[in-house]
DNA sequence: AGATAACGCAGTACGCCGTACGGAATGCGG
DNA sequence: CCGCATTCCGTACGGCGTACTGCGTTATCT
């Protein structure tokens, strides 16, 4: 898992992801059926993935999931890597797109929603030392998307690229926290309350009141105790579109020039 | 590396962390003499992992870098995660304070800056899989200090605590993004243009002007050719302090409900 | 129909990894 | 000076990704 994404485009192992990406070759008329399918493969990882975590993903155990051995994998995929970024864009695969009649606002949030709610069904994307993602077609189908979404505001085209990025980028964050409370939570099988009292320890001994004011201040006035954090993501987003939309009615006149 | 963070500061591991983070116990009277420091231990560990990267990253590679043998480091450290998270709180040591005389926005950016500046400085803060930051005196330090610009705001707690969180996850974004070009670009020798060349087959081979018009436009239109990436990731945070700055005068009269 | 070539499958093995264990060397407290 | 706590490190175990190899299967060719 040293290089998630391949780096190179040009050599013949990244031609050769690009083609499993886009194209997937149709099973050779010689030798012995596939007793697996390139989806298959694909999605039993991702299940693996959801199950174990990402740090337990395994060819093994994918194998052993899948009632194969592993190196039988190594027919369908390059290998570990390659097998990754078809999962990522699986998991694109599965968003909705916004309806086009829409103002381009409502069609950017629904960009936005979609997004987390894929981090939240498949909280292997988030784990992920992913650092660019894979250029395949559900993905790029989701960034075009997006970028049309954007594109409607009428801003210039460098625009529109920071700002879907910066969209892209909250809602990444924000599932990450999400993420990581819930799962904690349903990993060690309890409450926050009994989380945040576990950690009492540290409080207690290491945690000064004088070094910290500020936290402390926040802390006594519950501000700390964000409720739902849905309320919290969807807060910065509006925050977010909001100085769009400043920035479109400003540059109303300007954006002519 | 399962798990980098702790997740239970109840347990005895998760004192031992603690205790190491922030109170790392002399070394003992009896016995032969440490050849190494707690500290040592840390920086070779990080000084590896920028030059090899954070995947290259290994106990028996830290022990060879620093000369000692691979189990003799498991004298200082537990093991490989709680290495992980010492390193992450080091990183943070270096970060410089904002003047407190300075307006709120201006510390804000302050730290925007600081950690922009670490997150160059350390690569692999933002490869590492890591979702939660260790409660480490000096990640507190930060964090403390981010909340403290941002409460001069006079928002109300919880509106800081996202503010932050804001300002927190945009840098991370926009690090991850920068980070990611100049790696490829020096890892493997070529310029960006080089780069995008050596990508031709995809654009050639898969991608479909008609399938993805928006990006084939804002592409012929340059708008892609993000000519720094400091200044992209200022423009986002500039939108986003903006946000902040209407949110502050508008709540000037509802905050005192 | 039989031969052949292409191909899927899986067992074994290699070199990594994190780290548990135990023995040798070391230097302070009694 | 002795005893023992402590450091250092060689060995080893289980797990990882995957290269290689041999075997069995099956569509095509003669």
């Amino acid at each position: 898992m040293d290089e998630p994404v391949s780096e190179q485009w040009g050599t013949p192992e990244g031609q050769a992801m690009l083609q499993l990406l886009w194209d997937p070759p149709p099973p050779p008329t010689r030798g012995p059926k596939q007793r697996l399918t390139l989806d298959q493969v694909v999605v039993g990882a991702m299940e693996v993935a959801t199950e174990l975590g990402v740090d337990e993903l395994s060819m093994r155990k994918v194998a052993q999931h899948l009632g194969v051995g592993a190196m039988s994998l190594y027919t369908y995929v390059p290998g570990k890597d390659e097998l990754f970024e078809l999962m990522i864009d699986r998991a694109y695969a599965d968003r909705a797109l916004p309806d086009r009649a829409l103002p381009w606002r409502a069609q950017v949030e629904f960009h936005a929603h979609e997004a987390w709610r894929m981090y939240q069904e498949h909280r292997w994307l988030i784990r992920s030392n992913l650092w660019r993602m894979p250029l395949g077609p559900h993905v790029l189908d989701a960034q075009e998307d997006l970028y049309r979404a954007v594109l409607l505001t009428g801003l210039p085209e460098t625009t529109v690229v920071r700002v879907a990025g910066l969209v892209e980028s909250h809602v990444f964050g924000a599932a990450r926290a999400a993420v990581t409370d819930t799962s904690v939570a349903s990993r060690t099988g309890m409450t926050t309350d009994d989380y945040w009292e576990s950690r009492a320890g540290f409080w207690g001994t290491y945690f000064s009141t004088e070094r910290f004011p500020t936290m402390t201040r926040i802390w006594e006035r519950g501000g700390f105790d964000d409720d739902c954090p849905e309320q919290a993501w969807e807060f910065g987003l509006a925050l977010l579109l909001d100085g769009v939309e400043r920035l479109v009615q400003a540059g109303g006149a300007a954006a002519r020039s």
